[in-house]
DNA sequence: CGATCCGTTGAGGTGCGTCAACGGGAGTGG
DNA sequence: CCACTCCCGTTGACGCACCTCAACGGATCG
């Protein structure tokens, strides 16, 4: 097990910065569940914390619960046989996972920051998704979202170039930020290049010197390493949509 | 719009091959669906026919039904500003189209060879959905189950190689059609190299370039443009792994 | 028989990967 | 308090897997 330092560092980083606060109420009101199916899912809710940098459930693992980050940053990848990965998604407060198929996890899923989470056991699910019309709607959109994010994230990985790639996960975070209720500037990345370089299909030392030219451009700032000001977003978002 | 006679070619040599041949109660038994749900859902469903090579509806569209194909072979596909295209999957008997969000098709879909298409209605199914949990917990399972198959085609994407990605496709296929109840070899590729290179983020020449090499190899073996024979399904399914 | 489309093949170029070195910040131990 | 180590990010030099551009052949159709 790797040290965890230097990410409770940037933990400590994401403490600091107001901008980037998160609010509890926040998350749920954005979502559009019913009050009865929201309480009613609350209460089969198991809370529990994390420290950054730490192994939630690998791939294949028997699925034991579906979560939700009610804190912190986490991410969920695919590994191939000789190591290679791709991180499938990043997860931010009011995100969901722990997508199983037949039982096993078809992800494993890792946090970036500190996390608090919750947890729903997955028979208590199930019959609460049977009893609860209204949630399993939810749950539907909520997975028709996703599906909508993959497609896109496929076009990035197929079609997009490098350049195209970061400035199409700098506007996603941006906008991200925005709809937790956080400023949409400067952009929070508490992951380490090499797990954002696995997330656009690249390598980190692309990111990092994409991020060199960016800056170089007058496109982007850097504020630390984990905080990158959007400077130019109408041209960013020009560019992430080729 | 481009002739379809090339397409309708493939689409008779496609009626010839009795290994091939779709069965159309296949269809319901294979999915979990309660007869209850799928009576109804049959109810609204609107049988149409498409010429091979024919656009169901583009990207944006106002989304007025849901599809779900019958017979024939289709695909979905997003398009960057400039015209790059990402084919995000393709549609074989039993399979459904046509997600949308508020109100909008997130994919354009195009038929690849002739179709028929049952079509329905989005507010009818709306309805349905909401009178008929079961439905809706089977969409749900089905949208899981694309969730599944979009995060494979993210680490295709985003870490094989062009070879392991030919692989993955050609098992991928064959694995499908078993699941169809059809013979899981030769494998169909009724789609032209385009629209193949556009699934597996390359270019045209690349695949045309890998079948040749495969071929070389004694892995595969081609019976015409549209059927692989799988020669050693071992040896691609461990290159399709990494 | 010409036009068109598709698949194949070759020659050459390039965007990004690979390998390597370096620097800075944080933790650690003396 | 200062070395020392470990990680991470950055930068440079170089190579290659795949793309680009181009030509050609076969099949189909009018």
């Amino acid at each position: 097990m790797l040290s965890t330092a230097a990410y409770q560092q940037q933990a400590n980083a994401r403490r600091k910065a107001s901008c980037v606060e998160v609010s509890r109420t926040k998350t749920a009101s954005r979502d559009t569940m019913f009050p009865d199916a929201e309480a009613r899912l609350a209460a089969i809710g198991r809370a529990s914390a994390r420290p950054a940098r730490c192994t939630l459930f690998e791939e294949g693992d028997q699925a034991a619960a579906f979560y939700r980050i009610s804190q912190g940053v986490a991410m969920a990848y695919k590994l191939l046989a000789d190591g290679r990965r791709q991180v499938t998604g990043f997860l931010f407060p009011g995100d969901f996972l722990g997508l199983a198929f037949e039982g096993h996890y078809v992800y494993g899923a890792e946090t970036v920051t500190q996390c608090r989470l919750l947890g729903y056991p997955s028979g208590q699910l199930e019959r609460l998704l049977e009893s609860c019309p209204e949630l399993e709607r939810h749950m539907l959109r909520l997975a028709n979202h996703e599906l909508l994010a993959a497609q896109q994230q496929m076009i990035l990985l197929g079609r997009k170039t490098a350049e195209e790639r970061l400035a199409s996960l700098l506007c996603t975070f941006s906008r991200r930020q925005a709809a937790r209720g956080e400023a949409d500037n400067p952009v929070w990345l508490p992951m380490c290049r090499g797990a954002i370089a696995d997330y656009l299909g690249l390598t980190l030392e692309t990111v990092s010197r994409l991020v060199t030219k960016l800056c170089r451009e007058g496109l982007i700032s850097k504020r630390g390493h984990q905080f990158m000001c959007l400077e130019e977003p109408k041209i960013l978002a020009a560019m992430a949509e080729g």
